[in-house]
DNA sequence: GTGCAGAATGAACACGTTTTCATTTGCCGT
DNA sequence: ACGGCAAATGAAAACGTGTTCATTCTGCAC
């Protein structure tokens, strides 16, 4: 109640014991859920802890519980509105459960320095979720010892699940990408297009070949020839020009199908802006993920969207589960997706 | 070099001593670059622990050390453009230090919760970074103990540098917005602009309510009236609501001073999709922050840049002399404003 | 009252590292 | 050859916590 009391000196578990007279074992039980110790007691530690300003030293903690509750992300790009709005997302739900996002760039090359790992494997993190496309569960699992990874795969037939191999053990993530893709060749085949492009991510890029691979069976199946594939890095300046390109040297299209939302804002203004073009009715676009600005007026992007809050949620499990039972074999996930129409496609 | 022995067990400093026939110590001496020890012997140990894959544990060596090499970084909102933009750049420097980013979220509402900053302090953070506006430093001062927190402040008058009260310590980036502001002023001022309008952004927002009474300042020096001031939260969808109340109940403007770029974003949008106005010629936009998106040709937006690299600089400037000389009293820094001419404004 | 099971308790140890501190080694000038 | 000083070394003691295990306490049935 009364703070005149302000120790220099951070409180630690002793000295709560003392000032409530009772062992430093019981202090620790008292911050234990399953421990066993009298709920009045417990109660009256917890008070004076608080009084004290006192909670567990994780580092202590962690150094025999072998938990660290941290969760370790990496990401080449956190500005990236899909991601940032992930790591947003991912960081919400971890903190509900008790545990706190660890956060680490790769080089902007994309290629994941192993030193990086090294480094990380230094924080223990209880888990490892890399959006890095070029870091493979292998290299993961080499190097983090403790950790077991999540693996975020992108089935390019109609089977959800890919087998684990005799390989190091990993967790898995699998977005199933076929509804929202068929349903956009769909309306847009529906709306007239015929001359397709897919606006690739980057090269290196799962999610990007998944994309475009399945774009391509999917209009085969529709009696559609296949895109033209334009060059593409996730990034808003490299799809403008790349679609500045597709115009001026590979005999257009009438529909673009992007890899992501960013690349496809690009496309949009390459086309409204420097073509002269009109979008829907001159080229329809469609994107992939739905981030917060597909909606924004200057674009009202229709896409593909990955239902976040569903995917978030999943990973969490995952990661709660593999805790859970630390032997268990791979565990895997499901999330589908899902096309919202708004106005550039019409 | 031959990965044959592949041990479930992780390493430690004792295994890695008994393999390379030296005391633990030792081990610990060539991790440690300023400690004592011959170049040789610590050249043979750093071979052998890569051959093992050994890496200190951050956990032990922070309990010792009474330094986590962990730097808390507290957000309302990671997908906002500009905070994951310093995030990310953040991030990077702090890598480059061997320091990692600890990110917590506050609620939705800007409410900072006590209790994340409890739980938080379990982590034992080097320094903590707050983009919450109404997480004071006091408030932090008094649930962390070890770490100094970092207080970003905005000037309103001509003096740079706010002076420590006898209340707990923090450190202080200062950020001068008088040049950017003045220049945006004068020169929708130039092109004929009479009747302003001062977009907000969050009510709270020391950031939002500084740039106001600055513009306010600026304008009155240069013989304008008050701007007419709406409502925001930094958001798009806000900004465009306000926007369209701006005009339809309020008597317009013929410019807009935004309290951040994607506030302009909003008031553009609801300019010329829904009023039908032209930006410039009808009405100019300036906006606050010179975020990655602001050149994009749906908007190219002229604005006040607050540069990044040189922002990030000063603070890993501020968090490593605080590690260096724990006890020193307040330290600060300063970063300055400039304005960015685009498309927004002619 | 007696026995007994289950809960509650605290002493000692373990976790993996850095840091004293006392000791030994290496090197240089005379 | 010797003294002396700096550099290099390893034993032991921290750092703050969770867990094991043997012991004590509690409540209940007989």
């Amino acid at each position: 109640m009364t703070e005149r009391t302000t120790p220099k000196q951070r409180a630690t578990a002793d000295i709560v014991a003392r000032a409530a007279n009772v062992s430093r074992v019981a202090v620790s039980r008292a911050f234990n859920p399953h421990a066993s110790i009298k709920p009045e007691k417990r109660d009256r530690i917890l008070k004076v802890a608080q009084e004290l300003n006192y909670t567990p030293d994780m580092a202590a903690r962690s150094l025999v519980t072998r938990r660290s509750h941290l969760v370790g992300v990496i990401v080449p790009d956190v500005c990236s509105p899909w991601e940032s709005q992930e790591i947003d997302a991912l960081t919400t739900a971890l903190q509900g459960e008790g545990f706190a996002t660890l956060l680490f760039k790769t080089r902007t090359d994309l290629s994941m320095d192993e030193r990086l790992l090294t480094y990380m494997r230094g924080f223990n993190p209880d888990s490892i979720i890399a959006f890095t496309e070029n870091v493979r569960p292998p290299t993961l699992a080499r190097v983090l010892d403790r950790a077991v990874p999540i693996y975020i795969h992108y089935p390019n037939g109609d089977g959800p699940v890919v087998h684990d191999p005799q390989g190091p053990l990993f967790d898995q993530l699998n977005v199933m990408q076929r509804d929202g893709i068929e349903h956009a060749v769909a309306l847009m085949q529906g709306y007239g297009a015929r001359r397709f492009a897919y606006l690739a991510g980057a090269a290196k890029s799962l999610a990007s070949v998944a994309r475009g691979s399945m774009l391509k069976t999917v209009m085969a199946e529709r009696g559609l020839s296949s895109p033209t594939v334009i060059a593409g890095d996730f990034t808003y300046d490299t799809a403008y020009a790349s679609t500045l390109d597709l115009f001026r040297l590979h005999g257009g299209a009438d529909a673009i199908f992007s890899a992501n939302d960013v690349g496809a804002f690009g496309a949009i203004d390459a086309l409204r802006h420097e073509l002269k073009l009109r979008v829907p009715e001159d080229v329809k676009v469609v994107g992939f993920d739905d981030i917060a600005q597909a909606h924004w007026k200057a674009y009202n992007l229709t896409t593909v969207r990955i239902d976040l809050q569903e995917r978030v949620r999943a990973l969490v499990r995952l990661i709660l589960r593999r805790l859970k039972s630390q032997g268990a074999a791979s565990l895997s996930e499901t999330v589908r997706t899902k096309l919202v129409v708004r106005g550039t496609v019409r």
